[in-house]
DNA sequence: ATGAAAGCGCTAACAG
DNA sequence: CTGTTAGCGCTTTCAT
């Protein structure tokens, strides 16, 4: 029998590293894979060949061979609204940064809702809010792919991972410090309602109102995009109502939008946190460098991104069978200057 | 001989798809890639079977057995400044948009500039920005990858395709733009300058200068990291300069610096533009929205990420060898309501 | 502790 | 037009 002459290919494979150090490929194998199994001599020799031919396995031929993939895919809508403000970008850091901490490699989906994704490939998939694709989701878990929602907490679904972040508390405790503050008259600048994160905010809001039988006014409540345009608009319709009427205090579903609010006031001649308190939410450092330091709550986008990660992670090396995760995160009221005491 | 019996595998494979459809696995195969040469009535039992058992090939196994991939990996040094405005957002927007259309696979890769990328099983790269990371280019380089650089014009590597914005005119317009309202007091807050883009604005800046023999002087030159916290600081040392020194106009490196100024100048009881003319660049949305629309330099960030994929795709699908691209996008001097005539 | 050999699922000559 | 067969590069029993 002839043995083919392998024709000069450019790519190093695992067998030019075995004859280099004058082993089995198997052996070679067992090195890269760091198995105990291996004499001190042979890792040596094999590690210097690796060097040497600057060798960098096939991650085709290994996931072929080994059926598992260190890939973890994450899908984002590509919905306008998603791509307003940092929390997007923070999302993306925060994710991007832990697979590169974890040698995962972080598969980007932009996907239209209705699209099918490419399920293969992936050995976890990271949903990021679910805004109409739950039948992508659905697909995902019917193949039995390891997968976590953020963003999104699926109060009717036990046998899906989340982790989501407690919006409506965070909104309700901002919205009673308000309250607490002495104001009564309370609006709300939505972000968009078809995620639930702006949902919830919109929910936590009312649900202050409620507690502290302040009258709910719809008058009071303006949705937006979470477009620094919207909320343009919006502020201004707030500050054009008559005197009596005007709200003295907004809850903000974003601090890029709450910004925007706090432009439009200082551009009407007036003053915040004089004429109109306002809280955000996000705790984006742009809220920082304004004339008034913005009063808004913390969500923790990075720990959300980190933690989402971290649960793939296991997922995907399944030690043992581990039930599934729910986690809805804290939010934190951060109090600065851009509310104040109502002396009525 | 004995054939083995099939465990019980959750994966469909090529296999099972020729059984059903009473074909060979050639066949099959054909029929996935969309080769003409099978017949009608085979095609069609082919297709029946994929659809029948939800079939997707396995990438892993194409890529093995094709050498091809049509991932596209997506550098990011994770630099600080490289995730300040919405710069980096747009730009994966923008990738991730057409890779979606273009059925290519985004990994991407957010790096410390001195981290080895694991180059194999990338199809294509795309660089954003060089920073520091020149060594990881030449790694892809010399392992004939094809590959792309935006946002960074390599001047002196003629065999390198790269897709970069022409900051340096865009800035000169600007400031052109600026002295023909009759301004010689013009002020530069710079971006990051380990970034090309913020270094060739500066150059621009400089060069319009010098056209027009403006003393250029350091002190109008404050230099920042893309951030609205430093883009404060630095325009509260501007407007605080005493009356007859005082910049009467300024070109900031990014819009959302540019806003940032507007409102520090607004806060000390001043106005745009009367008190001060400012350019900012980028043409973010959010300049539309302040009480005075702000003067920009419009940059074809999504058209700078749709090439890049595009040019990548064809790489990747090499029907000829094609000469390296070298492209210089221009910008767009896009002219609002931030700067006014020096009546001097 | 090590190696031979049998796949992983697919593509690509090569015959027919 | 279709099927046979030999890999792609690696992992993983199973002997040794």
């Amino acid at each position: 029998m002839v043995r083919i002459k392998k024709s000069p290919s450019k790519t190093v494979s695992i067998e030019d590293v075995a004859r280099l150090a004058g082993v089995s490929i198997t052996t070679v194998s067992r090195v890269i894979n760091k198995l105990p199994t291996v004499k001190e001599k042979h890792r040596k020799s094999v590690l210097e060949a690796v060097k040497q031919l600057n060798f960098q396995p096939s991650v085709f031929a290994q996931r072929l061979a080994t059926g598992r993939s260190n890939v973890v895919a994450l899908v984002i809508p590509r919905y306008e609204g998603v791509f307003y403000s940092f929390y997007a970008l923070e999302l993306i850091r925060g994710i991007g940064t832990l697979c590169e901490a974890l040698k995962l490699d972080l598969l980007l989906h932009l996907t239209d809702s209705h699209s099918v994704l490419n399920l293969k490939g992936a050995g976890g998939i990271i949903f990021s809010d679910i805004i109409g694709n739950q039948r992508q989701l659905e697909d995902v878990l019917s193949a039995g792919i390891p997968c976590v929602v953020i963003n999104h907490y699926l109060e009717d679904r036990d046998d899906i991972n989340c982790i989501a972040v407690d919006n409506r508390s965070g909104a309700e405790e901002a919205v009673n410090y308000l309250i607490s503050l002495g104001h009564k008259k309370i609006a709300h600048i939505t972000g968009d309602v078809v995620t639930q994160a702006a949902a919830w905010r919109f929910e936590g809001y009312q649900r202050a109102l409620k507690k502290h039988n302040i009258e709910f006014r719809e008058d009071y409540v303006f949705k937006t995009n979470y477009s620094r345009g919207q909320a343009r608009q919006a502020s201004e319709n707030l500050i054009g109502m008559p005197d009596l009427e005007r709200p003295t205090a907004v809850f903000v579903a974003s601090d890029s939008m709450a910004l925007e609010v706090m432009a439009v006031v200082r551009e009407r001649g007036k003053e915040v946190p004089r004429d109109l308190s306002i809280v955000g939410f996000d705790d984006n450092p742009s809220g920082l460098y304004g004339p008034v330091a913005l009063t808004t709550v913390r969500q923790p986008l990075i720990k959300m991104a980190e933690e989402s990660v971290k649960l793939l992670n296991t997922l995907m090396n399944p030690k043992d069978k581990l039930k599934v995760s729910r986690i809805l995160l804290p939010t934190e009221l951060v109090i600065r200057e851009s509310c104040r005491t109502l002396s009525s």
